[in-house]
DNA sequence: ACCTGGACTGACTGACCAGTCAATCAGTAT
DNA sequence: ATACTGATTGACTGGTCAGTCAGTCCAGGT
């Protein structure tokens, strides 16, 4: 379990897993898909993860909290809210551009299950908007940000646009140019500040 | 198949589908569980629907295609562009309102879900956004909503502000009263119009 | 009275698959 | 060499469940 030999099978059966989930989906693939994509024997699979379950689990939670760290370091820099929205949506972004197979497994398969699965992942997720909300509450206090809108709910706007933008490029199947992922950044951040109003 | 009896218990196995899938998942819950919740025998279901699948497809359908209908007729409208948004945030809104729970099967099972289904839905999705986008895009043109944001983007972030607000809602699990019903309707319309800017 | 066809029943089957486990293998310490 | 430890294997088991089907019930027609 310790040997560095040992912890690179897991990875490769954790990696595998996202590509079989991905293509697959969790509740249609069998455990047996994930060893076989692995090239390991099915067994081996129980050696390091005690359920099929706790495989998703471990791909959630390993990039969740990437993402909880980049938001609270962002929250901690002195750039104005508008950059700080940017560097966030940024970072969600080029997630996605770098690994889309486990964005794609993470959207799609974490937040339909989050109902039914343990309540961890919902408290996780929560953090990531209450990190978001933070960042336009203190824009609101300093005048950045008018105080009409809650900023709860603004966060909640932010975060579903991006999750959008994503759902959107998942069910497309298309590959995304670099400036397209540029341009979305963009798009973004003059959505939620400027609003659609001429 | 066609006396009136024998619709409304079509109607009866519908409804109680959309009470266990709401409680249970599509994936989680068994067929003897949509029986018993209709109080039915297990085999009445297969004589109205082919399988499990389509009895979730039929209440996609029903309820997709009367929202469709309510963006086509606010489309046709003589309505100032931010009223037009807000009539379709209401009805969705009021959706949720009155059935919540066939909102949550339409939203976490199917919208979320759309990539394991057949494309007919995402097309069905599809025309959803582009109703919306038909909007702002007119909007644009008579000079009441600015160009610099892309249509189709801005109709992305409209839905999928709606969809995170019911999909909040689902989550907590808690009830909503009826002047938040309301207010959120017009921070939907605030939000997306105006803008976070001070 | 009998016939016909749709509504309705629920026990049964066949397939599927998560998770187990007894056995084997490979490295390393003694 | 020997013993120990963890990695690795894959056949097997037990349970689950979608969908089938052989048959009953009933309403309305003749």
């Amino acid at each position: 379990m310790s040997t560095p030999a040992a912890l690179e099978k897991r990875r490769v059966i954790l990696d595998a897993a996202v590509r079989v989930f991905a293509s697959q989906g969790f509740h249609t693939c069998r455990v047996s898909d994930i060893a076989d994509e692995a090239g390991v024997a099915y067994g081996l699979v129980y050696h390091y993860f005690p359920s099929k379950e706790t495989i998703l689990d471990t791909l959630f939670l390993e990039r969740w909290d990437v993402m909880l760290a980049a938001i609270a370091e962002t929250e901690k820099t002195e750039l104005p809210p508008r950059e700080k929205l940017r560097a966030i949506a940024s970072f969600i972004v080029d997630s996605y551009r770098h690994d889309p197979d486990l964005m794609k497994v993470i959207i799609v398969e974490v937040t339909r299950a989050a109902n039914t699965f343990g309540r961890t992942h919902v408290d996780k997720i929560m953090q990531a908007y209450e990190g978001i909300g933070r960042i336009v509450e203190q824009a609101q206090k300093d005048g950045s940000f008018r105080t009409e809108i809650d900023a709860t709910f603004a966060a909640q706007a932010f975060y579903g646009l991006i999750e959008q933008v994503l759902t959107q490029w998942i069910f497309s199947g298309l590959p995304v140019s670099a400036e397209e992922f540029e341009h979305v950044k963009t798009e973004i951040v003059e959505m939620i500040c400027g609003g659609l109003d001429g």
